[in-house]
DNA sequence: CTATGGCACGGATT
DNA sequence: AATCCGTGCCATAG
């Protein structure tokens, strides 16, 4: 307690991290970007601490960060919509476990998420040469963001003047490590170094990663004719590619449009709460530190030293702005999670168009006051997805959804032209131009190839 | 001739 | 001020 205060305070100190100095919108950074901000900021001024404990949820002992119920244990009394905030590092240990809210949450470990590089790098490192380390490294760092190789291994093998079966045998190494593939130079090799993972695989499989063109095409015909197989035994091989491997084995979710990776915690997350029958949402901010962050009440005392002031300023104005972000994002997705209710509860059909600046209007923020709060942040939803907040505003996206089930459900390849006549039908005006767009966002092919499958049965 | 993708422009959004 | 998005025009492929 005391060394606290006692502890020498350096000179050099006047000089304290520039991005202190400048807090005074923490909105735009994330819940992990901002636990960074804090835990510097506690390092260097000792007018800050820490009250460990929080006030717990008198129902369930769940840590809030404000007093009263916690969402959940609200939520069964009244309110739609509850927000609610809870420290990360309880974040952490609810981070991918039960969905259930009733229920205890059991903690998983509560582990670093670390890039995809290190990620990989963790694996391989036991079966590692240490002469290989720096091959290791290089094509690590060569990775683009689906986990596919940049650079050929041919260059690599001579910026380092070694025989390429070294560069090759550690790339092994990587392909095996997971995520399934990475390291490939193509999504045809990982594909195809994902399975030897398997050890029995329906027959036509390597024969339709042969003609990955074909396949993308659904031109299941032609792949069979090829390779003496007969059409279902290509369809059934391509279910298993589509249920089983990854092109891109980075990304987490393909066939979607989504570049989402796993590795991270959301900021938020929504829950639905059944009870009797009506269902409240659920919304869960996360807060960046674990404890309680005040002004050390010795410090208060002593303020009248010119000395210290500055250190007493700069810790009433982080708490300040603190406490200012928390409630801003508070109302933020108080409003949103009304809006969006059906979007977060039904998937993205119900998504409704929606602006930043419609949004700062009904709060009475300044738009850029939005746009700082929902850049660069990430929301988990009931389904376990990840997706960026700014999703909430992407005025197109029902369309698009629109768009897919529209082709899902057609009885004849249609043309962009009646795909569009249609859609305006259905109250999406659009241009036939646009439907392109939105269909090749989609990976939806042309009407041309589209040949019509009849595979709806189930 | 029809369907589609590329380029580029203007208006809205951030 | 910078960026994103829908759309029109035109070239090209089938």
């Amino acid at each position: 307690m005391f060394q606290q205060i006692l502890r020498p305070i350096q000179a050099q100190h006047t000089s304290t991290s520039p991005s202190l100095a400048q807090t005074m919108n923490l909105l735009h950074l994330t819940t992990d970007e901002l636990r960074q901000q804090i835990e510097g900021a506690l390092a260097q001024n000792p007018a800050l601490e820490v009250i460990e404990s929080l006030p717990h949820c008198p129902a369930c002992n769940r840590p809030v960060a404000c007093k009263g119920l916690c969402g959940v244990c609200a939520a069964r009394q009244e309110a739609q919509t509850i927000v609610f905030t809870s420290p990360l590092e309880y974040a952490g240990k609810s981070r991918g476990a039960t969905r259930d809210p009733y229920g205890e949450i059991e903690a998983p470990e509560a582990e670093e998420i670390p890039g995809l590089a290190v990620h990989l790098l963790r694996q391989i490192s036991p079966e590692l040469e240490k002469a290989d380390r720096a091959i290791a490294a290089h094509l690590l760092t060569a990775l683009d963001e689906d986990g596919l190789l940049q650079t050929s291994p041919g260059e690599i093998a001579a910026y380092f003047h070694i025989p390429l079966s070294r560069v090759e045998a550690v790339r092994r190494l990587i392909q095996r490590a997971t995520p399934l593939g990475c390291g490939s130079r193509t999504s045809q090799e990982a594909l195809l170094s994902q399975c030897e993972h398997f050890s029995s695989l329906p027959p036509a499989v390597t024969a339709c990663l042969e003609h990955l063109e074909w396949l993308g095409q659904e031109k299941f015909a032609a792949i069979a004719q090829q390779n003496g197989f007969s059409t279902p035994e290509i369809e059934s091989a391509a279910r298993f590619i589509r249920q089983n491997l990854n092109p891109y084995p980075a990304r987490a979710w393909w066939g979607q449009a989504t570049r989402q990776v796993t590795y991270q915690t959301p900021d938020v997350i929504f829950q639905p709460l059944e009870r009797n029958g009506r269902v409240a949402l659920v919304v869960e901010i996360f807060l960046p530190y674990a404890g309680q962050l005040r002004i050390n009440p010795l410090y208060r005392q002593v303020n009248q030293d010119g000395e210290w002031r500055a250190d007493l300023e700069q810790a009433r104005q982080l708490i300040k702005s603190l406490r200012h972000r928390q409630t801003a994002f508070e109302m933020l997705l108080a409003r949103l999670a009304a809006l969006q209710r059906d979007f977060i509860l039904h998937g993205e059909n119900h998504l409704r168009p929606l602006t930043r600046a419609r949004l700062a209007e009904d709060l009475l923020f300044h738009e850029s006051t939005i746009s700082r709060a929902v850049a660069a942040k990430t929301a988990q939803l009931p389904n376990g997805h990840i997706i960026p907040l700014s999703r909430f505003f992407e005025k197109n996206r029902s369309v698009r959804s629109a768009l897919k089930t529209l082709v899902a459900e057609e009885t004849r390849p249609l043309s962009d032209d009646e795909l569009a006549a249609a859609l305006t039908q259905l109250g999406y005006p659009v241009a036939r131009r646009t439907i392109a767009k939105y269909r090749s966002m989609e990976g939806i092919l042309p009407a041309s190839q589209r040949k019509h499958t009849t595979l709806r049965v189930p």
